[in-house]
DNA sequence: ATCGAGAGTTGTATTAGCCAACCATCGATA
DNA sequence: TATCGATGGTTGGCTAATACAACTCTCGAT
């Protein structure tokens, strides 16, 4: 068991500092768009359009935050809000053009850095280590 | 390069959705210590003491975050400052008997929180996992 | 017609962080 | 030896992200 332990505690600890590093290397990159407006604007992206409410759920936020990150967004310019015809409570958020190519711009620029990061990585070891991440993660969401 | 896309974008995802939830996961587990204490005060037990101003480096922190936050762990009673013989202006810091215990406790709670996230994980996985992470925040550090 | 649930917003508070200005001390050097 | 730049640390002021609670509006079912 000493091993095993070993290696979780190592995973533990680069989990945590990079968490801690996470928001500050994005702040420092893209100034224009935070880490949460990045992957709530992304989220929208991807899915063509989703609710608040959805955002929330997915990323674990209080409905508030995700309604303040939001409006911020909206007045940045970068998403607008469709009031579904068939429920006038919900609206459907969606990139504007403009939002669209900010979420473009960083998503590159963010790959980049990631490439650069990873550039001496040969294939199976980053497809070794993005199905690791992906199965650690699950299980986050599986135990909370 | 397209699987090699695929893997870099998930990694970066997985990366992000990480950091996203930890601070929130630990706060939720440990109400008395949170991340960036734990983390200080873990690092002040594994140093055996050490200076503000090394732990500001370490973590990439501004020394006034390190200075707020090693005050409240002394409102706490979990850390101590002895000022150095040598050179009045450093202070070395050292967790109390309380400090330790405290740390001990949440370490060891976090390590089981961590053990149940990779139960089903054999030790070579693990042990690749804990070494993709660590070559991975080395990168970080060296390219920033 | 009413009431409970769901979607969002707003008020309030907390936490973590940064930067800049500051104070005290140290060590080198003019 | 008096001074000055560098170092360690604190404090003031600010911002971002977040949570919780209280609220409004709308919907659907009774």
């Amino acid at each position: 068991m000493a091993h095993r332990d070993d290696s979780v505690e190592t995973i533990q600890q680069e989990m945590t500092a990079f968490a801690r590093r996470a928001r500050a290397t994005a702040a420092r990159m893209h100034p224009e768009l935070s880490l949460v407006s990045y992957t709530l604007l992304a989220h929208l992206d991807d899915q063509n359009g989703c609710r608040a409410t959805d955002l929330a759920a997915h990323y674990f936020l209080d409905k508030s935050t995700v309604s303040r990150q939001i409006a911020a967004l909206e007045k940045l310019g970068f998403v607008e809000r469709r009031v579904d015809p068939d429920d006038h409570r919900v609206q459907v958020l969606h990139p504007t053009q403009k939002g669209a190519q900010v979420l473009a711009n960083v998503t590159a620029s963010r790959r980049q850095a990631f490439h650069e990061r990873l550039a001496d990585w040969d294939e199976a070891d980053l497809d070794r280590f993005a199905s690791y991440l992906l199965r650690y993660n699950a299980a986050q969401e599986r135990l909370g």
